[in-house]
RNA sequence: GCACCCGUAGCUCAGCUGGAUAGAGCGCUGCCCUCCGAAGGCAGAGGCCAGAGGUUCGAAUCCUCUCGGGUGCGCCA
């Protein structure tokens, strides 16, 4: 069972970011840089937006540096440096900052007091896998849109990492603060779903005894047969030797139904909920296409015209065709694109445009689609769609994912229809099982692709991030076994009140303030929607637990439980247990169950 | 031909609304278990961030062009 954020506390979006060290820190500096005006140390009317406080990369220079003074000389028309001493000067006299020096070309480094990291734990323990939560997202209605197979077979691969994708996007906005819908277009309304009716009725005639052959254009998986057979219990012999007008409907409705049941299934088994299933073949006959087309006509974006074939690569067949056309190069697109066949049906183009109306009348104020990259020549037209539909207000932001290449045992792993070695969603599932198979696949970014290896996925070493984020959790989990043993109290409301001052060395430190990052970072991945972020933080913070972990093998003082000093245990017990608690949080996003220990 | 994505260590890849001396894993070299789980850790070597211009206090990051790889390009969704 994996849990959605959403689940962990449904009034968290409640809160304020107060969690956030970076944010309270950049207040702090605007609220120095306001006084000087007030002083008159800085001109009036600066545009503070551009001042950033972030951890410097290079630790030497401190834990925190902004750019202040950088950002603001400009327009100051000041120099850097006499602006950041200023400042400096204003900073110091926080509590919390014990050195706030200028370097560089102006950068302003500081430095913080030990008691704010050891601070960091208290408030991880108390707001449990909440820490890090937003409030960025604002309650936006977010509706993504993604896997939108065809309900014509199982899952494949492909749809395996647009699923993982979008559903750790979903729970990763949520967790920043957006109200999410996750939805999945059901393409039933075009011919493809003919074909699965054709295909399912060649084994309704089989159930009944009949020799068929599948000819080209109707799909001979296996897993029709059962469906072919569920028809025949429900019909009989009634559409035996039959017209298609008699059967292809029913048969349609029927086939389609089944494939959505296997698809739900097999979302399941992978951990993916939707919260809408939404209908193509609804879009017909209700008006909602033409609707949508006159909402473009009204802005005198819908005209008759040719158009021109693509120069360079020349189809054979290419004739000069009349179509009914949007007018979606006045919204950013390369050429116009048709709506309308020359036969007068609409492409697949009209109800999607239809479709996104809907979405935008439905009153979300952002879109993220979700497509395979094969899909990416799609991107422009649907941008330009949705631009005009919502008046330039609704942004569509579309992601793809590029291809998934399977290896097994280092070997590629061709996929072949014919040969049977066609992978499924469910075969990876069942052979790695979800967890495995969901941080795989968020360890690379969606843009990039994938190397999924049946073998190395399983390996339990540290050159697989699913096993070493797992196995810091379990470490964790490890060490608070062993502190129950000895008689240690490890409760979280018992370690949030322990004497954290103890927290004093060095390497501590480190793991704290690598803690510190963990809101923000999610402001970071929500913002630019990309959950890889999170799979490649948690290697990141897994990888420093490790390290403080192995620095108690040379200094005794840095293990965890300390034999005969209960206060200490606890002390550092807390921070193993925030870490703990961060981990869970980010594997909760990425749909990932956090173990207790390695098997 | 056009559009989109990509090009970072020998290999596979991160790199924040532009920040300081560009990071990780694998591989290579050398270390660390009478010690909370060594399924781990530490150290070292390894870079013209494809190339060339531009923008500015500052560019792997933004803009233009070139080269190289992938994907797509009206009656398939």
């Amino acid at each position: 069972m994996t849990s959605h954020p959403a689940m962990l506390n449904p009034r968290a979006s409640n809160r304020t970011n107060v969690m956030n060290l970076f944010t309270d820190l950049r207040a702090l500096v605007i609220d120095a840089l306001n006084t000087m005006v007030a002083e008159g140390a800085l001109p009036d009317g600066l545009d503070f937006k551009n001042v950033a406080v972030e951890p410097p990369r290079d630790a030497a220079h401190g834990d925190m540096a902004t750019n202040a003074a950088m950002v603001l000389a400009k327009p100051a028309k000041m120099k850097p440096r006499d602006i950041a001493e200023t400042l400096a000067a204003k900073l110091a006299d926080d509590p919390r900052i014990t050195v706030a020096e200028v370097a560089g070309p102006g950068f302003l480094n500081l430095r913080l007091d030990a008691s704010v990291w050891q601070g960091l734990v208290k408030t991880v323990l108390e707001a449990g896998t909440d820490y890090g939560r937003s409030t960025m997202g604002q309650g936006v209605k977010v509706n993504v849109e993604y896997v939108s197979a065809n309900p014509t077979g199982p899952l494949h691969v492909g749809h395996t990492r647009g699923a993982v994708f979008g559903d750790a996007l979903c729970s990763l906005l949520d967790y920043a603060g957006y109200d999410v819908t996750r939805e999945y277009y059901i393409n039933d309304g075009g011919a493809q779903v003919d074909v699965l009716a054709r295909s399912v009725y060649l084994r309704y005639l089989e159930a009944h005894g009949q020799e068929v052959a599948f000819e080209d254009g109707t799909y001979p998986g296996e897993y029709l047969v059962e469906v072919g057979e569920a028809l025949k219990a429900k019909v009989g012999d009634a559409y035996v030797d039959q017209p298609e007008d008699v059967w292809l409907a029913e048969t349609r409705e029927f086939a389609t139904e089944a494939m959505m049941d296997l698809i739900r299934a097999d979302l399941k088994a992978l951990g993916v909920e939707m919260d809408v299933f939404y209908s193509e073949k609804s879009l017909y006959g209700t008006g909602q296409i033409e609707a949508a087309l006159e909402t473009l006509e009204n802005k005198g974006l819908i005209y008759e015209g040719v158009l021109e074939p693509p120069k360079g690569k020349k189809p054979e067949d290419w004739e000069p065709r009349e179509q009914t056309l949007f007018k979606s190069t006045e919204h950013g697109d390369d050429v116009d694109r048709p709506v309308k066949k020359s036969d007068g049906s609409w492409t697949y183009f009209a109800p999607d445009i239809a479709y996104h109306y809907d979405k935008v009348s439905r009153g979300f104020d952002a879109l993220i689609d979700v497509f395979g990259a094969d899909h990416g020549g799609y991107v422009k037209r649907m941008k330009a769609a949705v631009s005009a539909l919502s008046g330039g207000e609704v942004p569509l932001d579309i992601k793809l994912t590029q291809l998934v290449r399977l290896f097994k045992n280092g070997e590629p792993f061709k996929m072949s229809k014919r040969a049977g070695t066609f992978i499924t969603l469910r075969d990876v599932v069942d052979q790695v099982g979800p967890d495995v198979t969901r941080f795989h696949m968020l360890t690379r970014k969606n843009d990039a692709p994938l190397d999924f290896d049946f073998d190395k996925v399983l390996e339990q070493s540290k050159d697989n991030p699913v096993f070493y984020v797992q196995y810091a959790h379990a470490r964790v989990c490890s060490v608070l076994r062993k502190a129950t043993e000895a008689g240690i109290a490890i409760d979280d409301a018992t370690l949030s009140a322990a004497d954290l001052t103890k927290l004093g060395h060095e390497a501590e430190i480190e793991v704290a303030k690598k803690l510190a990052e963990w809101p923000r970072l999610v402001e970071i991945a929500g913002r630019t929607h990309e959950p890889h972020r999170v799979a490649f933080y948690l290697y990141e913070l897994a990888s420093d637990l490790h390290a403080l972990w192995n620095r108690g093998n040379d200094l005794p003082e840095l293990r965890f439980v300390q034999e005969g000093d209960v206060a200490t245990s606890q002390a550092k017990i807390a921070l193993a247990r925030s870490v703990a608690v961060v981990i869970s949080a980010g594997l909760g996003i990425l749909g990932v169950t956090p173990v207790e220990e390695m098997r």
